[in-house]
DNA sequence: AACTCGGGGAC
DNA sequence: GTCCCAGAGTT
């Protein structure tokens, strides 16, 4: 039997019902596809359900502000992807009358829809014969097949995009691509791959030659920065506190936060004190203080975050703060979230 | 080709 | 702590 058939077979055996899976829509199949890049199923699940409810067409999407729908994709991570998945909305309905290209060129021209993506909604919903390649057919294919070559080498992505095409099944694509990508999560788990009983045992080179442990080859990680945050929360007599937009590169662009001093290292109260005076609301103080001992270090793929919470109760009125209570309605880091939740004024 | 961009879960 | 997740975009 053919790798394609096995592979075939094993899906039909053991494929999750996943909500996506019972329709050919490529709005739902899109957005899909856009929550699950770099996300676990179970963690994207619940949002999916969350912008299908909020918005059911391509069409409600692209009428919200962006503010909306980031508030939404709040917690997710990658927020590029809500900023990109709000342009294309409004690009396909202004621009394709509502309606997604139905090639696999025509779907890579949609922000935030790169080689993955546009093959696995051609293949989905179009039954076009496009492979996709993600981290589990990587790791499948590279397994059975024994391929040292680095996933994430310009070499390897090209001989594992060319390795994929030539096993796929052209007649069974959409099967077959959500075959792939759900054996690579289940059975050719990353860690302990349970091989004994793998419909695919006997043809793996890497079971054979034991080098399932050394499979798939990953070019190594840049390494982790350090940063240091201190957020300034302030509270006046009327309850209300200032946020800002962040604005240009980096992390959590158009997020909400707390004003924001960062620092070489770990700030001290006179340190704060004296990066105060350059505030307009920092010169007048009732009180500063630090409401974590201890820095939280919130953690990101390549960033440490050492952060403290600073209480500022100024003086004076706060011009052009919100009220407290309204803060849960703008879409914030989970930083900001975690301390909102135990911050009571 | 290397870097950036989040958060969480499994181990 | 380490690794990885239905990757894409920028430099």
């Amino acid at each position: 039997m053919s790798f394609s058939q096995k592979v075939l077979n094993w899906y039909k055996e053991h494929k999750r019902e996943l909500p996506w899976r019972s329709t050919r829509d490529p709005y739902k199949i899109w957005l899909s596809e856009i929550i699950l890049q770099q996300t676990r199923v179970v963690q994207g699940t619940p949002y999916y359900f969350k912008f299908i409810e909020a918005f059911p067409t391509v069409q409600d999407l692209a009428a919200a502000p962006e503010e909306k729908v980031l508030k939404l994709w709040q917690g997710l991570g990658y927020y590029s992807r809500a900023r990109n998945l709000h342009a294309t909305a409004k690009m396909v309905v202004k621009d394709f009358g509502g309606e997604f290209p139905n090639s696999y060129e025509g779907l890579k021209q949609l922000k935030g829809v790169g080689d993955y993506t546009a093959s696995a909604i051609a293949s989905i919903c179009f039954d076009i014969p496009e492979p996709v390649v993600d981290g589990n057919v990587y790791r499948v294919l590279s397994r059975y097949f024994g391929v040292e070559l680095p996933i994430n080498s310009t070499k390897g992505t090209k001989y594992f995009k060319e390795l994929a095409r030539e096993v796929m099944d052209t007649k069974n694509i959409r099967d077959y691509n959500q075959g792939i990508m759900e054996f690579g999560a289940i059975q050719c788990a990353p860690k302990k791959p349970y091989c004994l009983l793998c419909p695919l045992n006997d043809g793996c080179a890497a079971l054979n030659e034991n080098r399932v442990k050394s499979l798939p080859v990953k070019l190594g990680k840049t390494k982790l920065k350090h940063r240091y945050f201190n957020y300034l929360v302030l509270v006046d007599a009327n309850q209300n506190t200032l946020i800002e937009q962040r604005k240009g590169k980096g992390i959590w662009q158009n997020l909400y936060q707390f004003p924001l001093v960062e620092t070489g290292s770990i700030a001290d109260h006179d340190t704060m004190v004296k990066e105060l005076q350059q505030k307009p609301y920092g010169k007048n103080l009732e009180s500063l203080v630090l409401f974590n001992e201890e820095p939280i270090v919130h953690k990101l793929s390549h960033q440490h975050l050492h952060t403290q919470f600073w209480i500022l109760k100024p003086s004076e009125k706060i011009k052009d703060g919100i009220s407290w209570d309204q803060i849960g309605s703008f879409a914030v880091p989970v930083l900001i979230a975690d301390f909102i939740r135990t911050f009571k004024i």
